[in-house]
DNA sequence: CAGTATGTTACTATAAAAGTAACAGTTAAT
DNA sequence: ATTAACTGTTACTTTTATAGTAACATACTG
């Protein structure tokens, strides 16, 4: 499927801001470490920011902190900042009338795929951002 | 994130098979119902024959079937066959050399999807196309 | 007011998925 | 044998999502 890097970038930049805890850290610095640009990292910071799990100054001498322990932030809370839509796809065409699974399936998938993914949260509402940044030294 | 239709097609596949059981169903039945073309049908189709969830014959009044009864076939069977690599991506790049995070992240963040991705295939085990099938009158 | 940073938008490039077409090979029926 | 009906596979095009880039108005510091 598709490779997407949203969540892991999130989680990159709140890794990062959880090792420079103390100062306020730029999407320019970011972006290196990211080894992408400055305007990719302020997008995702905005996101990260409306969330409240950050916070932005703006003008010289600004940029991001981390405004929640590390302890108190899973992945779970860092997904739901990224994802967009349900995470497996189902169909955006007309059914074909005459056929009866074409008709329902769509409806069926869509309850199916909310159960796995509210699972899928679950156990990453376990996973806190510590453990990731625990491993990093 | 992606909005990958391939285990949806999959799975509709599937039970248009189940639904017709005793016949031979060929792609372009198939292909009409998702409203596709045959030869996308037939790609995801020989995946199935590889992983022993259909059989296909060819020739005049070919067409596939289904080779295990509904409630042995699971979700997670079926994303096998779909999925390649990982759900989550991780990054391509060459780590920025100076910073820990940079180098480090991959692995962690490999190692957590990894978890994360193992429970969710032990829940789709558990669901069962017959799930899906019952479900469509 | 000069300098430095963000927020946001508009745009381009890249990569993945889906869609399409074509055709050799296989089988069934006459 | 010949024809008709299928599949398997490959090569190609189109579409869409994501990533990357650039630019600039705005905000804050000293």
């Amino acid at each position: 499927m598709a490779k997407d890097r949203s969540l892991s970038t999130a989680i990159q930049i709140l890794t990062l801001l959880s090792k420079r805890k103390g100062t306020r850290v730029t999407s320019d610095f970011l972006a290196t470490s990211l080894r992408t640009n400055p305007g990719l990292v302020r997008r995702v910071l905005s996101k990260l920011a409306t969330a409240k799990l950050v916070e932005t100054t703006v003008g010289k001498h600004g940029g991001s902190r981390l405004l929640k322990r590390e302890s108190q932030i899973s992945i779970s809370d860092i997904y739901d900042v990224v994802q967009e839509g349900p995470l497996f796809g189902t169909f955006d065409k007309e059914p074909f009338k005459p056929c009866p699974v074409s008709c329902q399936i769509g409806d069926v998938l869509s309850d199916v795929y909310e159960d796995l993914e509210n699972d899928l949260r679950k156990k990453m509402s376990k996973v806190k951002l510590s453990v990731v940044v625990d491993r990093i030294v």
